[in-house]
RNA sequence: UGGGUCGUCGUCUAGGGGUAGGACAAGGGACUUUGAAUCCCUGAACGAAGGUUCGAUUCCUUCCGACCCAACCA
């Protein structure tokens, strides 16, 4: 965590050393990765997460603080605090000691208040909730005075003690910043420092009658701490000029930089906490964690790994352009990393029974396959055969087309690892449906060569019905059916782009026998099929997969 | 009709007064006991118009387009 020689550039990284060539803050670079604790992570936070943590490769001794800006006690749970420290360590990243919380500093914000009030620089405004959003103007109109904003500082000092006390009601005072209601920005229209809401908080209980408000809190929390760079998202551009001044008018000194950049989009996905908390309240999906969501913790159960994350992070840049990446950028990321990390195993997903008639029952040859076709470190298993087979129903068609390679009647075909069949027959039940493969075994083939040396251009994965494992898969894909799941014509809520086939379950697959040793969480390569991962969550013993990702399939790509 | 920000291949992103680079996606080929992986090749961009300049995608001006801002949310 030092030399910035893989550090990735960006103009915020640029913006960084050049402070610290300069000798700005004293040559010291803090920053920090500040989340609300209303809803879980998602990949947009991961990016976030990465620029602010692997900025401190960028200087020796460096420091990112976790910052919960748990300032609206209405929205915010225990439950997210867990969940988002558990995303965060997972994605690699070790905040030491150094994690906080808004609410730690509530009583030293009060102290700010006060001060600010005695400086007149803020007062206890008492009008309704319409009348301040009245009186605030629009983007043409400037905002007029409230008629409580020349109380007294002793007045104001008062009330809002008071109001700290419990005394008044929600919504009959708040306090403001005593900026400039003709502010063309209108953050700066007298904004809001403290709401009452005689709500529980989940660290403080009840001591608190009052809140402070984002603007307030968020750039002392970061002056408090000592921040240098307090890196954000777009939207907050506009507060630049109000972080500014709460900071200069209160601060303790240190004046932390704030840098806005543009926030994460991916196709065929939405990444607003507020939408995602509505599908999880409507039960479109299983929870924040349930593998399609894009969460970090739906993603990790999915069998996205980790370092498939940052690495996709590292490569869509950090920029102010408003963009929107392509999700197929994303599902690289996992397959080049799984590639290289995934053990291959065979895995027969809607099984067709296949009957090797010229081998006698009971017979078992076994065959020694290497775990991946490039790494010997990931050792070898022994896979099994006997009379009795399953294969892929994908790969027999009776009628096949031209450059099919698979199975069909009269046909030759290698099972992966272990030998040639051909095909004889086809069974059919009254029906017209194919039920079983009567096939025949070349004994001279053991391994999958042919003794004679002729050429065989299909091979295809199968199990033993002896010894396979029977398991359920859940085939996952896309959320959204649509690019941009947001954008509707007049009436369509993006609920109505859900995509009805984002997940399969088949109740009825065959995996290797080898796998009865997979712990929940393992990644593995169904060979031709995909990547899946043993379900973290799914009940002990039992055998669930997660379809992370397809492998790429050129030949269904020519085909469609 | 206000304020803030942004326009580079289909997408994301470098670069920067002198041949516009990379990644993903796409197309083609080689290899292959995964129609995977790997390797090679190809096509593909500076929003527009003026100005400054020997030379502008880069600097200037204007225009056009996109996004954000009027929660007691963050």
């Amino acid at each position: 965590m030092s030399s910035s020689e893989e550090t990735p550039s960006n103009f915020i990284y640029d913006i960084i050393r050049d402070d610290l060539k300069s000798g700005k803050n004293d040559g010291r670079l803090m920053t920090r990765f500040p989340p609300e604790p209303n809803g879980y992570l998602h990949i947009g936070h991961a990016k976030s997460i990465c620029v602010n943590f692997n900025a401190r490769t960028l200087k020796e001794g460096a420091i990112c603080n976790l910052r919960f800006d748990d300032t609206n006690p209405a929205a915010e749970d225990v439950e997210y605090v867990d969940s988002i420290k558990e995303d965060v360590r997972w994605l690699g990243f070790d905040w030491g000691g150094n994690i906080f919380f808004a609410s730690d500093y509530f009583e030293t914000l009060y102290q700010f208040a006060q001060r600010l009030i005695q400086d007149g620089k803020a007062y206890v405004d008492s009008q309704s909730i319409e009348d301040i959003r009245k009186n605030r103007g629009d983007f043409y109109k400037p905002g007029v005075n409230s008629a409580y904003r020349d109380r007294s500082v002793e007045e104001n000092l008062d009330l809002f003690q008071r109001m700290r006390a419990g005394e008044f009601d929600e919504g009959s005072h708040v306090l403001r910043a005593k900026i400039d209601m003709a502010s063309p920005d209108l953050n700066l229209r007298d904004p809001l420092m403290y709401r009452i809401r005689k709500t529980t908080h989940h660290r403080t209980g009840d001591a608190w009658p009052i809140y402070p408000i984002y603007d307030f809190a968020h750039g002392l929390s970061d002056a408090i701490e000592g921040i240098t760079h307090s890196i954000c998202t777009l939207e907050f551009q506009d507060h630049r000029p109000l972080y500014n001044w709460f900071v200069e008018n209160t601060g303790p000194g240190n004046q932390p930089q704030q840098i806005e950049f543009a926030r994460l989009n991916l196709t065929y996905t939405i990444l607003s906490k507020r939408n995602l908390q509505k599908l999880v309240e409507s039960k479109r999906v299983g929870g924040w964690d349930d593998p399609r969501m894009p969460t970090v913790s739906g993603l990790r159960r999915r069998g996205y790994t980790a370092a498939s994350i940052t690495n996709f992070c590292e490569r869509i840049g950090v920029t102010k352009r408003d963009t929107v990446v392509d999700v197929g950028l994303l599902e690289h990321s996992i397959r080049e990393d799984l590639n290289a990390k995934a053990p291959r195993v065979l895995a027969v997903l809607r099984p067709l029974r296949v009957v090797i008639e010229n081998m006698p029952e009971g017979e078992v040859h076994e065959f020694e396959a290497p775990y991946h076709p490039k790494d010997e470190s990931f050792g070898n298993r022994i896979v099994p055969l006997s009379r009795v087979i399953y294969i892929e129903r994908d790969d027999f068609l009776e009628d096949p087309p031209g450059k099919f390679k698979r199975l069909a009647p009269g046909r030759e075909v290698r099972l992966r690892y272990a030998c040639l069949i051909t095909c004889n027959e086809v069974v059919k039940d009254d029906a017209g449906e194919i039920i079983e493969l009567r096939c025949t075994w070349d004994p001279e083939s053991l391994g999958g060569m042919p003794a004679d040396g002729r050429k065989v251009k299909g091979t295809i994965h199968w199990v033993s019905a002896a010894h396979a494992i029977p398991a359920r898969v859940n085939l996952y894909d896309r959320l959204f059916n649509k690019e941009n799941p947001m954008s509707n014509p007049d009436g369509v809520d993006f609920l109505d782009n859900l995509n009805p086939d984002s997940m399969e379950t088949l109740n009825e697959c065959l995996v290797e026998p080898s796998l009865s040793s997979a712990k929940p969480g393992d990644h593995f390569q169904f060979e031709r099929t995909g990547y899946f991962n043993l379900d973290p969550l799914a009940a002990k013993g039992s055998y669930q997969f997660n379809r992370t990702i397809t492998l790429r399939d050129t030949w269904a790509k020519k085909g469609s």
